[in-house]
Parts: C-alpha cells; structure tokens; sequence
DNA sequence: AACTTTAGTTAATGGCTATACGAAACTAAC
DNA sequence: GTTAGTTTCGTATAGCCATTAACTAAAGTT
C-alpha cells in the first residue's frame, strides 16, 4: 500500500513546475522569446491554459521565474568553474571561459538573459555576475597588486564614481583598480553580447580565437599569468 | 477650384508613411518594441486595423521599417559628426562621440535597433556601423600607422580570421591592425550596449566620464591626439 | 462522513495579427 | 462627362493570445 506522506503534494507540485520551466525554455529556445506563451505551454503539457495560472499569477511572472532559473544556472557554471580550476592557475581564467561556453552554447537564453526588452526596464540585469568578478580581481588584487593608471589620468567626474563605487562594495579594491576592473570587465561583457547579437559576425566567423585574445590580455593587465585552454 | 495635379495621391501616401513611422517611434519610447503594434498604430491615426495593411505587409516589416529608419538617423549623426568635426580634430572621436549622444537620447531606439530579438537572427544587425568606425580607422592607419602587436603574440586561429577579414575589405588594415580596431570596437560598442541596458548601473551612476576615458585610451592606442569635449 | 483545499475544467472578455470582401474615392481614358 | 480601373479604407471574420470567473472533481483533513 501507498503511504500518504505529507510531503507528497508539494512533491507533485514541485515536478509541474520543473516542466512548465523545462517546457518554457524548450520553447524560448525553439522560437525566442515571443514563442514562450502560458497558451502554448499548457498544450505541450495537455493542459487548459487557465490551469497553468494555478502556479504563475501571470505571464510576466513565468517569464520572471525563467529568467531567475536560468540566471541561477550561468552563475552556478561560473562558480563551480571558478571552484574547479586547479590551484595553479587563476579561478578568474576559467570564470571567464564558463560564461562564454554557457553563452554560446545557449544563445537563446543568454540574450533572453542581457538583452530581453523584459528585463531592460528592470534594471541591474547583470549586476550580480558583475559581482561575482570583481571578487576574483579583488582577490588577485590582495594577492599582488596590479599596475593601475596614475589618479590623475582620469577626470575627476570619473574617480569620483570609481570611489564612491569602490566604497560601496567594501574597499576591496581602490578606485583606480577599480577601473582596471571595469574596463576588463566591459570588454568581456561586449565581446560576449556582440557575439551573442551577432554584431560580429561582419569581422569573426567565430569568436573563440578572439575572446580568447581578450582574456590574454586581461591576464597581462592584471598581472597574473595566462593559460591556454587545456584539452 | 482644386485641381488633381497627379502626384497627390502619392504625396498623401508618403504622409500616411511618415505619421505611421511616427506614432510607431512614439509607442516604441513609451511602451517599449511590444507596444508597437498594428492596432495601436491604427488606433492613435483614427484608422482601422486593417487599413494599415495597404502600407505593410505585415507587423514584422512595420517593425523591419522602423529599424531601418532608426539605423538611418543614426547613421546619419555618425557620418555628419564625422564631417563637421573640424581639421585639427579626428573625425573618428566626433563619431564615437555622436553615437553615444544619440544611443543616450534614445535608449528605447538604441536597444530595439541593437539587442531585439526581432533583429537579432536577422544577423548583422549593426555590421555596418562597424564597417562606419573601420574606415576611418584605415584612414588614421594610412595617415601613420599606430603600433600593433607582434603577430606571433595572436593565435594562428585569430591571425586567419584577421587576414580574411583584411582581405574582404580590400586590405585597409593589415590583420594586426585589424585587431586594434575590432578591439577598439569591442570597447566602444561594450560600453554602449551596457550602459544602455542598465548593465553598468551597478557601479557606475553616470557612464559619460567611463566612456571619455575609453576613447582617450582608444586614441592613445591609435596614436590620435585625444581632445575632451568643448562646451 | 463531512469539510476544506487543490487542481483542473469550460466559458467568456478583450486585444492582437491577418485575410476576405465590399464601398467609396480618386485617376485616367474615351 | 461618363466610364472603367485603381487605391484606400471599413466591416466581418478567423485564429491566437492573456486573463478572469464560475464550476467540478478529486485529494487531503478532521
């Protein structure tokens, strides 16, 4: 006989939601952002459609969901890349590489991700993975500090933002490290959502050799040694 | 007495095309890309949905339209900045100048020309601006070329897709060359597309000062004397 | 066994794209 | 000036979508 054990409903629950994600993404993937409909959703899982409002109180808020599952999973494929990579070589290398294998292997949901009009209005889209960077400079920073541009080089609206910025998360870098930082991290950032948008395509059949290229130079920038990719 | 000279009608279709175009722009500011939809369009002339269909074949060239249009003016600014900048200044400044103010005055624009997912698999969505800012690059490089890397320091992978690259664009730029600009480019369209989609709120309240830094960098990397913006 | 909660249904509203068809207006030729 | 052809618009319609309301059946609870 079959216990009824408490737990059981929430379990059932849990596994409708794991397929409204699964089917969600199948069809952001397969047809964009504009394919990912409650009504097309709830067909795929032999649902009315009103059902489905029994888990999400609107389109916006699936959309929502989806969005934060998948922001969950890239920022796990850089932590766990940055955890992996070997004692000799810099987590800040493979981070790097894991947003890029995650992008390209995923463009769909990378660009539902950075460059959905939904999210545009929300703010902050990419904060966090920011974040998450500017702690692996900080820790080479502590670690040997890298050659910055003299405070003078940059007008004073700037390094007033870079101080204001360097304050805000803790002092972990100074302002003009800080810059160092963004400018990597801009130039990571573009080359991933130029390529994802395909603004690239004009000049690069394919952009590994590139970002690569960037990541180099980045290492030199900050002073830590520079590792091919091991196959 | 009126008299029926034979370009009427097509001077009332232009007027047609032209308020169409400008009530789409204006739904596109106010409510973002899904804002612009036929029935809205119609519904702000005093039309009926339908009626629209005699300018558009459907809602997707409606849309196709109005990037072209917006790709139009930004172009426009780009190459008139690129003209009116006077003779001691680089034109290439005043251009990268002229895209920032644009991108910055009309971030709904700016966004729906460069990250839609209406445009994004329609492929070389900015490829021609890019082809823009290479021309002037070329033309600084004739003027006296700037220091590149060592070819050995590239990887062979990037060192091809340079030299195809040189190639279909009648060897302007050596490859080497080639990777400072698209360098360059990366920095410059990095900075545009996060700012605008807020990807650069986290650490940056204003990113006028950042992006003037990076093209003071940009000019010292090209050799190009830098000149801060007169007011 | 009675009650409550949950998950699903159908029906209905209103907005959207798009097509078909008809009426009016305009154009041009006779 | 009349007539035939073209252009532009409206109405009607079909099909998709989000969302709500009312209802039902099952499962869980007491």
């Amino acid at each position: 006989m079959i216990p009824s054990n408490p737990g059981r409903r929430e379990r059932l629950r849990k596994a409708v939601f794991a397929e409204i994600h699964g089917l969600a993404r199948h069809l952001l993937v397969e047809g964009g952002p504009d394919a990912v409909t409650i009504s097309a959703i709830a067909r795929a899982m032999g649902m009315s459609a009103p059902a489905l409002y029994r888990y999400y109180r609107s389109h916006r808020d699936l959309l929502a969901a989806l969005a934060s599952q998948l922001y969950d999973e890239l920022a796990g494929r850089i932590a766990l890349a940055g955890e992996k990579s070997g004692t000799a070589t810099v987590p800040l290398l493979a981070m790097c590489r894991a947003m890029r294998t995650w992008a390209t292997a995923h463009p769909a949901e990378f660009r539902f991700l950075f460059a959905s009009p939904f999210l545009a209005e929300a703010s902050d889209a990419g904060s966090a993975f920011g974040e998450l960077f500017l702690e692996e400079v900080a820790r080479i920073w502590r670690h040997k500090s890298f050659p910055v541009p003299a405070t003078n080089t940059l007008s004073p609206a700037l390094s007033e933002q870079l101080c204001a910025y360097s304050q805000r998360t803790g002092g972990r870098l100074p302002p003009v490290a800080m810059h160092v930082f963004l400018n990597g991290w801009v130039r990571v950032c573009g080359v991933l959502n130029m390529e994802v948008l395909k603004q690239l395509d004009f000049a690069l059949a394919d952009a590994e050799p590139f970002y690569e290229q960037t990541l180099k130079e980045l290492c030199a920038a900050l002073s830590v040694q520079y590792l091919p990719v091991n196959r």
